[in-house]
RNA sequence: UGAGCGGGCCGAACGACCGCGGGCACAAGGCGAAAGCCUGUGCGUGAGGAAAGUCCGGGCUCCACAGGGCAAGGAUAACGGGUAACGCCCGCCAGGGGUGACCCUCGGACAAGUGCAACAGAGAUAUACCGCCGGCGGCUUUGUCUGCCGGUAAGGGUGGAAAAGUGAGGUAAGAGCUCACUCGUCGCGUGGAGACACGUGGACGCUGUAAACUCUAUCCGGAGCAACACCGUGGGAGGACACAUGGCCGGCCCGGCCGUCCUCAGGAGGUGGCUUGAACCUGCCGGUAACGGCAGGUCUAGAUAGAUGGUCGUUUUCAACAGAACCCGGCUUACAGGCCCACUCACACA
RNA sequence: GCCGGUGUGAUGGAAUGGUAGACGUAGCGGAUUCAAAAUCCGCCGAUGGCAACAUCGUGUGGGUUCGAGUCCCACCACCGGCA
């Protein structure tokens, strides 16, 4: 992964908290806000209350891959963090798939389709 | 065959496509004065038996002392060995459990001193409440009566514990008061490397508690890779130079700030620390074993918002507990399922 | 990753190894009041029981002790500190 698009300061993840939109379903919640680059930066947050490491590495890792293979349908230009939320760990891929592209086409951050 | 007991090992596998961390090589392009960086291609590599809990022991780093001793505080605790070290491991002793294989035990000293032992009970570290016995008295009652004085730990009930146990002698009644046997402690002798075992009338009979203070023996300086070392933006403090010019505050003078260099502290961020090690595998030798020695071979993650995922196929059943973060040795805890070895008991067969 | 701390009724918080829940807050019942507040009295951990009472109860499981909330060991949950 790209590192230049990759989230990591403490404080860009305070500011997409504070100022950023937000969606909300049952698997995760999405903060975003547009950055001044051409290309989305991304973060995700998965806490110790969702279980030990091999749950929240489980969760993080089905997330990236949901973001890597839906890439190219996301308009450029933004700041996204993921936050998983309790729901998300007995999820299956698919699930947490559709929960992940509802919240970000409730924010309007997917390419308008044909 | 069934039941069991002890130990060791494995921890889904293979293939296809897309994707990720680290390494090596390649050469095309971009940036750069260069070193190099980015993109690309290929090869090879990439979590555990507990990576976990952070409970012990070490390495390593910094701080302190720099030699030795004492005190304080903490840890350990039968004995012998193993180990770099350990509170770990092996063997063994004692005690306990099991028909047995085998298992369990925080296992020094209360016989150095101090403390504590609620309630119950007459009495709790020594005790006469009831009882038993003797003496002297008392009497409307001469008693299976009663008062006083004394002896007595056999019997009673309480308690976790009542002062070795059983029997006999003895006595007014009793008592290790005496004797026999037994039990325990200390001493002595023999065996053993030792804990210890066996013997022994030589002495003694002593409540429990040290996961109470304490004593004895041995060990321990403190903090931790978010340690620590280096580079270092902006801003800060001190000193030196300049005090010319310019700018800002100010009506002007005076005054303050803005400059350059050096030193100091600090530390956004970065680099190192970072993986070859008390390492692993195989064989031989020594040892009951833990383990040690020798020979040959192997290189086996090193990230830094933190690398293993997705889709599909086959095998049986779509698999447990669970993810390195400086590194080792242990302990503890979690764990689907499976394999191997040794042994025990019961039954059957030869 | 490392280091440290805390767990007791609904709740804050006491308890020297010796009857567990002192003392507050909240709650329930009663008195007082036209009614409420305040005040006073009583109850107040769980289960069973009409009651008397019995059993279990200090995060969980073991151990030491005659006897553990307390002492020792292991685990669980929660909280805090270190860039």
């Amino acid at each position: 992964m790209d590192s230049r698009c990759t989230l990591k300061k403490n404080s860009d993840f305070r500011r997409l908290y504070s100022k950023g939109q937000s969606a909300v379903n049952p698997y995760v919640v999405v903060y975003c806000r547009r950055n001044r680059e051409k290309v989305n930066r991304l973060g995700y947050t998965v806490s110790t209350k969702l279980g030990h490491a091999v749950v929240r590495n489980r969760v993080r890792r089905r997330l990236r891959e949901i973001y890597r293979l839906n890439a190219h349908k996301f308009k450029p230009g933004y700041d996204i963090v993921v936050v998983a939320r309790s729901r998300s760990v007995g999820a299956s891929y698919q699930k947490l798939e559709a929960g992940f592209l509802n919240a970000c086409g409730k924010l309007g951050l997917l390419e308008e389709r044909l």
